[in-house]
DNA sequence: GTGGTCTAGACCACC
DNA sequence: GTGGTCTAGACCACA
């Protein structure tokens, strides 16, 4: 995994998992790599992911059984969801309105492209 | 300036200068920094720099006058924005889509929210 | 301060500092100690204070400005109370209720007792 | 066994055993662990409940009969139950009277849970 | 093995 | 000066 350096390791590791869980390549009640595990395998310390995880308990993406592992939660998609809209509503939209706006785009534009991106990769 | 890892920094400094052009901050015919000016401010080798400006020369974005410096092109704005239209399309968009696809959203609620910014940004 | 071992010491310097500001002695918009400084007088590493002030933060016990400090928040007597009574209830009256069960006491017993305490101690 | 800093390892087993005697684990002229035993399984040195024991015979609470150890005395839940409250009134008290009045809480909020809680433990 | 806490020490951005 | 993030390495409790 490749980090920007403009936002937290951890953030964008919390964002990692998001992806997982909202492409549902990780499903509710499943076990997220261990701490350590998932340190090794992303090349950080594991106090990163370590605060990545408590992060995402919070927001209750995922839970945790102690001495076993975390877990994807229930309402993981729900909650993984909204915090997601909310980053790219603040963080996302802004740099994509700015291209547009200097491309001279249209919200039009983009319609047919959607729907045949959703065909290509989704179906 | 950032510089992102992934892309090589002459391009993004040509995006840099594209961006300039496209919002009419640099006007056709007007003078572009001198190599080693944008060198230094950008904390860059100045043959960066000098990559970059060749490879924009190519496209007809900029023009040289040996001697004197390089100029925006008569029709800058147009192929500005082919060049960099190609480049959104290809790169910028998959990944829109595929966030908007995670989260579960329609091109339609992108609209409202673009005429707002068009309107605090750019009026 | 002595630290007990049975809790971590964040969460028991949480607990002082929501002392201080339930007792009044810190009151709302007032700054608290700063990280280092806190660490230095409690002579624990800054980083166990971080997790403290993080962690009374989330609770909007204080809040957070950046470069300059941790300030009391609003409403963080009634969220202090808030955090501090679950604690309570949950670990501290079984303790309690355990010693008064085994002295053979009645609730009625402590009633002029804390008449007198608070009498001597608040006023 | 978890000992705290604050109060002298030998009071401490004092009160570890004045509670065995008010629960009644302990019965009258039981026989309660030789020094050696109980140090061991305290992981304490055996001079420490050597002089636990001196004590508590003071407090006529046990009683000793040379060469085969240490019994609950006749009156010793009585002596114990007023040992052990003089400490409670003295030491614990004021600790959750701070508490109650820090939290806003009333004597008469306590009934209840106590009610409830005896109905939970010792019933 | 798992997570959880703590220390030491570093470097960064912001003020 | 402030907070914020990260690394390295340690030790603990729980299972």
């Amino acid at each position: 995994m490749q980090f920007r350096d403009s936002v937290s390791i951890y953030l964008q590791i919390a964002d990692y998992i998001c992806e997982k869980i909202l492409l549902k390549e990780w499903k509710v009640d499943e076990r997220v790599p261990s701490v350590r595990e998932l340190a090794m395998q992303l090349e950080v310390n594991p106090n990163t992911v370590m605060r990545t995880y408590e992060f995402l308990q919070q927001q209750n993406i995922i839970y945790n059984q102690r001495g076993i592992g975390y877990f994807v939660g229930t309402d993981a998609i729900k909650n993984a969801t909204q915090y997601r809209k909310t980053e790219f509503m603040d963080n996302e939209l802004p740099v994509l309105f700015r291209n547009m706006y200097m491309l001279g785009m249209d919200v039009e534009e983009l319609k047919p492209r959607f729907e045949k991106y959703k065909k290509q990769n989704f179906s």
